[in-house]
DNA sequence: CGCACTTTGTGCATAGCTTCACAAAGGTAC
DNA sequence: GTACCTTTGTGAAGCTATGCACAAAGTGCG
């Protein structure tokens, strides 16, 4: 992956600043909806959780968008973080995957906000093929590469068993497919110039588990020691 | 937050380090399947889709459990990671929020796996309380309290509409709850010493049409020059 | 016009994370 | 026991991200 220098101003934002784009883009939304005309950076980094240092530091990764004295014009910088993001035009989203879990993406309404469109759903299963669903109707997943193509789909959703997703991986990336949002929990193996995000429920679980248990153990004031470990194993 | 040095060998394990044991974790129990007894920190590494020194740097947060010259032991590098992620004892996971998300993630088997139980359904709508799912009856959110201290519930899922979701918190938080798992599209406000982790679909699609843009931006080599931005706007 | 006030944009110091590269440690063969 | 091979665990270097603190730039009032 092509890395410039952080300095660069020609297109060089970095990953963590794109991550939370989408966090200012939602406070931002949410102000325009109260009508606020402008926003300082504090006030604006308290509504998305954010130091305001921060903030100005992303949103001078942009460009130079603020008032000195004054704060940021909301609409203005709805549409210029909505273009930096690519939501200005819409993009065509297949889910792959039919399930319980496939099944709340496609009803998702949030999903479908501003600059997606579901496009198409796949599943492999012949009992569901063919059901109606969000006014779209299951294709089988032979169709795949056909519908991806006809229909101008760009970002595949799987939403799959484990088991299957990589071969929907494979299937979708041999299509043309380079962006990739993985719900299945397995590490997708792609070639370079394809970009997975992965969302994965039990991974979250256990984080909040660890700090969790780390609390309790701070309380009871009881920090497990080396010798109790031997004895609960004898490989 | 408190954070100690990094080289206090005494529980001190960084956050990213705590996002991969998951990971680590779930590669592990594949070769475990596959009957495999040994594994050495390469080979391991690429299964997880990480770099081989990160691995070794991460797992030896938790002590020195490889063998050199052989690798780590499957079954034992299991056990070792999943009790420091606190999956050696079971977790009493709430889901608050039953519409189409809510049900996918109380049906979601790889929720319930190791480590995790579902133990109590809310929903603010009447016409949804009493419903059956997963065996276990939906209780109306007015029961939040009594039943979260009875079950012994110490994770809540939040899978409301955004709007419920801070007052959700907010109840859970009073309750007696410090850990959060938030699919709501909202920044919650908690108070220090209660975790909340957030899974967001739209903010992960966000992200992927940007690298999306930038990719198709590369190809027809037309950055977008500072002139066409001007015309777009007359804020 | 000038002064006081507000808020941005950023240089700089610091903290945290990643990766390389290698010495130390264990296994194996003879 | 010795020589050789493999693989771990980690020091050190480089890179990225964070947050402070302040100069620069704008507003508005008298």
């Amino acid at each position: 992956m092509t890395r410039r220098p952080s300095h660069a101003r020609e297109r060089g934002i970095p990953d963590a600043t794109v991550a939370r784009l989408p966090l200012y883009l939602r406070a931002l939304n949410g102000l325009a909806e109260r009508g606020t005309a402008t926003v300082s950076s504090e006030d604006l980094a308290v509504a998305a959780g954010v130091n305001s240092a921060k903030l100005r530091k992303d949103l001078s990764h942009l460009g130079s968008y603020g008032t000195r004295g004054v704060g940021y014009d909301v609409q203005y910088l709805i549409y210029q973080i909505s273009r930096e993001l690519g939501l200005t035009q819409d993009w065509a989203v297949a889910i792959v995957g039919v399930g319980n879990l496939g099944r709340a993406l496609a009803a998702y309404g949030g999903f479908v906000s501003r600059g997606f469109r579901v496009a198409a759903l796949f599943d492999a299963d012949s009992a569901v093929v063919g059901e109606q669903l969000v006014g779209m109707a299951v294709q089988h997943i032979d169709e795949l590469e056909s519908v991806i193509d006809k229909r101008g789909v760009s970002i595949v959703v799987i939403a799959t068993p484990a088991a299957a997703a990589q071969q929907v991986a494979d299937r979708v990336i041999a299509a043309g497919i380079t962006s990739i949002l993985n719900f299945a929990p397995v590490v997708l193996t792609v070639p370079d110039g394809v970009d997975v995000r992965k969302v994965d429920l039990s991974t979250e679980l256990q984080i909040l588990a660890f700090h969790e248990q780390r609390k309790a153990d701070r309380e009871t004031g009881s920090p497990m020691m080396a010798e109790d470990w031997a004895e609960a194993m004898d490989a």
